[in-house]
DNA sequence: TTGAAAGCGCTAACAC
DNA sequence: GTGTTAGCGCTTTCAA
């Protein structure tokens, strides 16, 4: 149903509300014309940088609301060095986890005076290596992007350009220049050894897509090894070939279920999965966590505020893209900061 | 608990991974004098724009390669017209609606060539004044920005600019150029009309802020006005003075119920809202919809799996975002773009 | 088909 | 404290 009068595109001209005279944008040229001083001055005062006195201050200021003078930062940052622009490369925006990421980058961001260009990889590291290069040509300050992983190209290139680089959510590996996140190969053993200690046996995973996503796929590995660790195997597992979802959580754990239906806890790749696997054990009438516990990656909000809270690691995301941020901004040494990641006792496992 | 290693931030100078000589980055001049052409004849090769022979060509991208050159899109702009940027402002990051929104609009950007340079509001118009000076100093192509509410300074700034706008997510009101979206009002209209031709007749209100949240407000505008036609008052409403959320939802409605125990249906102002409404309802053992039903706002993949299916309106975000930007890069006219919504009759209403 | 040269609007020396 | 001037790296006439 759709009672919306006027539905689908509707073309009015609007005409009246648009400027069709062309006018030259005004300069810096014409403030100084205007305020009767040089252009260095008004760059001077622009910037309240250098020295000039109270009573040119004002001229200039009365100039330029006068003549509604915007700065031109192109030119400004083609004359002078460095750019105050940070380019900011995520796999997606379906998953809060980068928007999050996101937040967290562009508060630290413009309170250090500095702007954002973000680019959507997809989790397609060809795409992260044009997407790259695109930035690049815009000269900024610094590059901020996901993961450890980068294909030769995208090194490449990232190196040659000279331009400072933070790694993002992961510090299993060697990194290129500042590193700021969390180790999920650690995050994984945590999970698997809270599950066994608390008495589950015959535990299961179910994941999505995990060569895309290598984060994923290093939790993985450690819940794994920290499995075999406690002697014992991976009871089944499912893979969902997508991106991580709700609805991939809710369909893959009933499938999961349907293959091995005597599975006592279940791991998810992170919340969104596991929250949809929640929602199938509601429907399905399956009793969390006796009849099947289930264990989250994230520590959204939303699996706090379920009625059996979630079982899950949290994750300092937002931090992550501050930290970086100011990192870059600052043009701090090369590092490795290691944010950590805290358990959740939920009521779910 | 913290069971990860090394928790805190741990410095440690990688100096052998980053270059320390400050070469000059290669230009096109440099470019140019490997190949033995022109400065012109490498920039009409690089943007195949003009005419060169095909033996030129090759020699200018052996040298391109050879010397790893990376074109200065600073440079690039500052000397052309126009800057392939398109701003965006958006008043959240952490309502999955707004990343919707970037994700339609980076996808039809990138297709076109073009980038996005994007800021955050926090739901505060002032901010938004600052925000869009900021950007219009990179003289973008075009601005997106939400919503047809702004500061008399930041309709000022955006006229004076000459700059393209396109407003989104709404479309009750006047708008400055192009405009994308859908009537919150009448969708707050068909909300109730649902729930009155349901049979629902102590219906309440359950919002959050929405004096920052103006499309919100105009939901709730319509919402009332619908119900006061069919003879029906509001019976009862809460305000979150806070900005959407899940833990809102599940804590207002528990309020909400606490002074006003015999509703029988919430309308929620969004689907976070009403989501955190259904898990109070499961928590609390209350059947839904017979002893409380629930209606949201948006449409998000997470009501669409709960155990019973979120009843709704599905907005077109995504496609919102990328016909405005697809608009702005193709210089289209001013217009009106009605995307209209879409009730989804779910199980809880 | 190609190159020389004049800017784009600003910043940063460097004189005054 | 203030003005003059030479670029920043590119695009774009305009001749050749």
């Amino acid at each position: 149903m759709e009672d919306h009068e006027g539905r689908g595109s509707s073309a009015e001209g609007l005409s009246a509300g648009r400027e069709t005279v062309a006018r030259r944008p005004v300069t810096l040229a014409d403030v100084a014309r205007e305020a009767r001083v040089g252009e260095s001055t008004v760059s001077r005062v622009l910037r309240s940088h250098g020295s000039f006195s109270e009573r040119t201050r004002a001229q200039v200021e009365a100039a330029v609301a006068r003549l509604g003078y915007v700065p031109n930062r192109i030119a400004g940052t083609l004359a002078s060095t460095g750019s105050r622009l940070i380019g900011i490369v995520i796999p997606s925006l379906s998953n809060i986890v980068f928007p999050d990421l996101l937040r967290g980058a562009t508060g630290a961001l413009d309170a250090e005076g500095f702007q954002s260009v973000i680019a959507v990889t997809d989790y397609d590291e060809e795409r992260e290596e044009a997407l790259v290069a695109s930035l690049l040509s815009w000269r900024p300050a610094g590059l901020i992007v996901t993961g450890l992983e980068h294909t030769p190209g995208t090194v490449r290139r990232l190196t040659a350009s000279g331009v400072r680089v933070a790694e993002l959510l992961d510090i299993d590996g060697p990194g290129l220049d500042i590193v700021v996140g969390y180790s999920n190969r650690s995050a994984g053993e945590t999970s698997a050894r809270y599950l066994v200690a608390r008495g589950y046996r015959r535990i299961a995973y179910l994941g999505h897509d995990l060569t895309r996503d290598r984060r994923a796929g290093k939790r993985y590995a450690g819940f794994r090894a920290a499995l075999a660790e406690a002697g014992l195997p991976l009871h089944a597992e499912e893979r969902i070939a997508a991106p991580s979802s709700v609805e991939a959580g809710r369909n893959g754990l009933a499938a999961l279920l349907g293959r091995a239906p005597d599975c006592d806890a279940v791991y998810f790749s992170n919340d969104d999965m596991a929250l949809g696997g929640y929602f199938h054990c509601l429907a399905a009438g399956l009793t969390v966590p006796d009849r099947l516990a289930l264990f989250g990656y994230n520590g959204l909000d939303v699996g706090r505020l379920m009625p059996q809270p979630l079982t899950t690691i949290r994750t300092p995301r937002v931090e992550a893209g501050a930290t970086a941020a100011r990192l870059l901004c600052n043009d701090a040494p090369a590092t490795v900061v290691d944010l950590g990641f805290e358990l959740i006792t939920g009521a779910t496992a």
